[in-house]
DNA sequence: TTGGCAAATGAACGCTTGTTCAGTTATTCA
DNA sequence: TGAATAACTGAACAAGCGTTCATTTGCCAA
């Protein structure tokens, strides 16, 4: 993950990880079939611990509350694990058209829980938008988008940044009604 | 850019693009002296066109007018360039030190243009935020994460897709002051 | 101690890579 | 028309690529 999140997944070689991890490069043949399966277990290990995240949070009712719980998780998950995130977004070009759409049915999985908070508050009337599939995948943007500028040494800790982002995504859908 | 953008530029070799443009490879060095400055150039006319059209907008001194005029600006011009948007932030990565810190400057250059609206809206009382730079950074990613998911075909014209992005963003970074 | 199996080695395979360059062709200008 | 210059070709270079495989090594059970 670390060196295809450097270099690219096409510009690292096979010798190059054999490398990193202390072994010959016929070695790594004893766990992965080939370069292509190794991106796409990656990845899809990836998409998977996510979603077992997601799914093993406290369900909440209140749409407002979840809503923050789901800003909360997305950036404490992700931050810590920027390798991961940015070869998940960078490298599905990478992958055969069949390992495309099953990750690609993992990343909707994700997109549809936030999805679907938005959709009970809208029912409740506590939030209000144009487009609520649009704003799904405009909210997702916006949390995966800190991954490229956050850095540890930074101005500000992960907890002060998911504060930040809650306060812009809440106002962005909030109707406005107590 | 567009072969860049579908395969990645360590996986395009020079004579897929020769053989793109209707050369031999060794043609290539008539234009460019490596690999690495064609990548740099095209990714720096990107930017320098998106400043300079940028900077061609007509003033308009009310934040919140101007704002809108950002996000619209911004999605109608990232939009129908779909693969120039892809490489400049993907490709990074490949641009060694000098010229990825000169990418980078026009970058925030571009950033810059957006705070700028926003600190004045914040002065005039018209926008409130937690944190003003954090809040530029998360609009951008907002607005360029369209181009991962528009088509040209799908459900909603560009424009329908800057009101819904135009309503979200202000809503977020409205003071709620009339 | 020995037999068997799993894991790792490292050389080899054919192929592609970025880049160079002597030689050929096309264009320009007087 | 002819000379000068620009543009292009296509082969060559060393290096690196993903993958395979006969051989060696390490380990555990009998």
């Amino acid at each position: 993950m670390r060196l295809i999140a450097q270099h690219g997944f096409a510009a690292v070689s096979m010798r190059k990880i054999a490398e990193d991890v202390g072994l010959q490069v016929g070695a790594l043949y004893n766990y992965t079939p080939d370069k292509q399966s190794l991106l796409f277990d990656l990845m899809e290990s990836h998409m998977v611990d996510l979603l077992a995240e997601l799914n093993g949070l406290d369900p909440i009712d209140d749409p407002i509350a979840r809503l923050d719980q789901f800003v909360r998780f997305h950036i404490s998950y992700h931050l810590p694990r920027r390798d991961e995130v940015f070869v998940s977004y960078m490298e599905l070009r990478n992958l055969s058209s069949e390992n495309f759409d099953k990750i690609q049915g993992l990343r909707s999985e994700y997109e549809g829980a936030l999805e679907a908070i938005l959709e009970v508050g809208e029912t409740s009337g506590d939030f209000r938008f144009k487009d609520r599939h649009v704003t799904t995948l405009s909210i997702i943007a916006q949390l995966t988008g800190i991954t490229n500028w956050y850095r540890d040494d930074g101005r500000l800790t992960i907890d002060e940044v998911a504060t930040i982002y809650c306060d812009l995504i809440q106002r962005s859908v909030s109707s406005g009604q107590a």
